[in-house]
DNA sequence: ATTTCCCAAATTTTCGATATTTTTATCTAA
DNA sequence: TTAGATAAAAATATCGAAAATTTGGGAAAT
């Protein structure tokens, strides 16, 4: 039973990290033998990731990775917005120093590796370790908001957007400009101005919100 | 298939509308036999309902309704209030004559509903009728925002909302002020008034913003 | 050549049995 | 009498196989 939740952490971070591709199968069976457990124990830990968004169910035709959808993006993107600003006004009035100093060391962690990113030719080995500053970052600044419920809806919908952009995010196109932003939302948050936060959140995720960034190269269709 | 969705919904019903008191224990076994299927099929359909978190999953130890919880409901009105709103906001800036068309139908349906249990001395009967109508009430409130997510996201927020609350609202102490508050937002809603919707939003759901709503008669704890 | 129907293969869903873990009950020793 | 340990009972997790459903391909008919 501990190796389920093994199981189920390995698979949502393929399902956030650009290891499969969009609509591809996930079939029960594969999975078993790869994980070495029954085809039973993938089939609860793959309606878990449905029920989170992360996997697409249809009855009686099985599991898949979700589609790209520029609509969805949006949305998601609505939603964090709207999210994350609530979460992190109301960490600026609830968090006090320890928040402030959580903020800050995350953010200097993830500040430090975009520049390292930005620095390099090719930065694929670092991937991984952005895509986890970067989630950090993000849940540090809402984590004060004394909202179980906030928090856990957050992550929800950062997966699933996570999910949506893994395979641009890759390529880090905007990584400079990333690291500007990122860098206002700290400010912003340290200076306690509210108004300005919530401005600096959504313009970090504004880029999202045209429908356009997901033109991508070459989907291929493997099944 | 076909019967597990019925079983889900049936047992969705169940857990948000006073059928098990908070904190009983939900046997597999037991239910196998009402449902006249497989352990294993309740069990699938358990763990989707906690991923939405109307019933808590504990390993090895099986399945529960949630406890009561002060703290939850006021951060579950807190989503409630933010996701509400938004929707409202964003149904009225583009919604149009449909939007307002089932909005008013939905209004006058729960308000004829209301008075009706307000009229009796014993609403028992109604109770079913009054949550069905309530949850459209609402849902028809941000059902032009526009956004497949958002509005996913409002109902597992209301379901967890309602399962907080089911007790207490069978006894529809607040029946008077809720048929007033109903009619404020659907004025504010058809007037177009973003402002005024927003408060009027929040002042409805306000009540279970203090932590002593959860004041309940005995808690069976029935096993 | 195209469409429809039917059969076979592959995939998914359901199930009951087995193994593991937790809970309850009993007994012994302090 | 109480605390701890152990055994018995109950509940849960895991599994492999049987049942049901979909998919793909080929033959017959238009």
């Amino acid at each position: 039973m501990e190796s389920e939740n093994k199981i189920y952490r390995e698979l949502k971070k393929r399902l956030t990290t650009d290891t499969y591709d969009h609509g591809q199968k996930l079939r029960a069976e594969v999975l078993r033998e790869e994980f070495a457990c029954s085809a039973s124990t993938v089939r609860e830990i793959l309606f878990r990731l449905a029920s989170e968004g992360l996997v697409h169910f249809q009855d009686q035709r099985g599991f898949r990775v979700p589609e790209l959808s520029p609509t969805k993006l949006i949305e998601l993107t609505h939603m964090r917005i709207l999210l994350e600003c609530e979460g992190a006004v109301l960490s600026i009035r609830q968090g006090g120093v320890g928040w402030e100093a959580s903020l800050t060391a995350a953010h200097h962690k993830l500040s430090h590796l975009e520049k390292r990113i930005h620095a390099r030719e090719d930065p694929t080995e670092l991937v991984d370790l952005w895509f986890n500053s970067e989630k950090e970052f993000h849940q540090t600044l809402i984590s004060a908001c004394g909202s179980t419920t906030l928090k856990h809806m957050h992550s929800l919908i950062y997966a699933q957007f996570r999910q949506q952009v893994m395979k641009a995010d890759c390529r880090f196109d905007f990584i400079s400009i990333n690291i500007q932003q990122h860098s206002d939302i700290l400010e912003a948050a340290l200076a306690a101005d509210e108004a300005l936060t919530r401005k600096r959140v959504h313009d970090h995720l504004a880029r999202h919100l045209t429908g356009q960034t997901a033109t991508l190269a070459s989907e291929s269709d493997a099944e």
